[in-house]
DNA sequence: GCCGATGTTGAACGCCTGTTCAATAGTTTT
DNA sequence: AAAACTATTGAACAGGCGTTCAACATCGGC
């Protein structure tokens, strides 16, 4: 507990560590992550990384749960706004300059990456994937009380998709109208009104619905 | 040119290089592929492997040039079909069985965060990832001739974000409906009909912004 | 002022890595 | 048949890796 003084600079190594492997991992990928790159650059000896954490394994483990926890909050209720109010701003929360930043999302690639090499990550993956689409799927259902929960979670799916893609195409630089209007086109989903049921509509060219 | 015979199944080990590199890299990732592990997985020795490549680097180069040409290959121009089949083919293509494999979505993956580590790859990925762009906008204006190219190359990359995230997200285990709406929705953008200029359309409820 | 607990260090270990290279086998050319 | 070229091998090297560990520092409680 004794918080490391010297200079009023200096604290918790811990949480150093682990941000300097999030660090290394978002600007070099996983191979950039070395035991020792870590120290380096969270500015401690080599022994105290493997202090904290065992593995090197349990040290990616961290990391990828402190990244979930991040995401988790982007679709976190907020009771002080009216239903819509938050569904809206956790759609366009996700175009966000502080979550569009390179680090972000690259981190988020190398530990989609990681997970799919290793079936440990994986499930720490999936089930961070799964509360994720549970919160939006959360927020869909308050916003359009009208909805059964499976057309919320098929809504939150759809959503998904696009919301992935959205992050996945930043990182190759497409250009901001398209993330524009795919922002819109998430919003359309989630508010498109209840039709009859079950309507499958895989016709050619028949629109979903818009308003 | 010598084709290696031995008992007629043996040939062309520069191929078979490059192939088990391939295959190693989809299943335990960048950190699976060493030259050592490809050259058992190839069944040669050690310095065959730098024979043929170089480098390291080199032979993951190779890798991700074969991808990316294989990913060409998905909007490319038929004849023998009219332009509306051309594009609609297209699109229903990333949802083939072949292409939702676990091993080529894990291979593009695993590409694309090796490209996010370094700038060489990135360089070769941008590349292709515009070609492939071209390569759509090319189709759809063919389906619609009466698109200006910027509306068609808007289109498109407003399809590659879906595209990108129905790979992406099939990945992490995402319900097979969804991909199939997601496959509509992008025949929608690529089939919508043309609007009043510029028209952004994005009225849900309140646009994002100007237009 | 000593004590055990916690934090911190860097050397040391054995293993794996990418790359090089001399040696060999196989095929063409002369 | 000799020479020249290409294909193929595996040992060797230097360096980086994850992990372990004995030693040292720093501390609050007695």
């Amino acid at each position: 507990m004794g918080t490391n003084t010297v200079n009023g600079e200096q604290i918790d190594r811990q949480t150093r560590i682990l941000e300097a492997a999030l660090d290394l991992l978002s600007r070099h990928g996983i191979s950039g992550v070395s035991m020792r790159a870590v120290a380096r650059e969270a500015g401690v000896a080599l022994g105290l990384v493997n202090y904290y954490y065992d593995d090197k394994t349990s040290l990616i483990r961290a990391a990828l749960r402190r990244v979930d926890e991040h995401d988790l909050l982007l679709v976190a209720q907020d009771p002080s706004l009216p239903a819509d109010e938050q569904l809206r701003k956790a759609l366009r929360r996700v175009a966000a300059a502080d979550l569009l930043t390179t680090r972000y999302l690259s981190l988020r690639l190398h530990l989609w990456a990681l997970a799919q090499a290793d079936e440990d990550y994986a499930q720490i993956n999936a089930a961070a994937f799964d509360r994720y689409i549970d919160g939006l799927a959360a927020l869909v259902s308050n916003a359009q009380p009208g909805l059964s929960w499976e057309e919320c979670r098929a809504r939150a799916a759809d959503i998904v998709v696009i919301q992935n893609g959205m992050w996945l195409t930043s990182l190759l630089g497409v250009d901001k109208e398209s993330i524009k209007r795919s922002i819109s086109r998430t919003e359309e989903i989630a508010f498109a009104p209840l039709k009859a049921q079950d309507q499958a509509d895989s016709k050619s060219s028949s629109p979903l619905q818009e308003n």
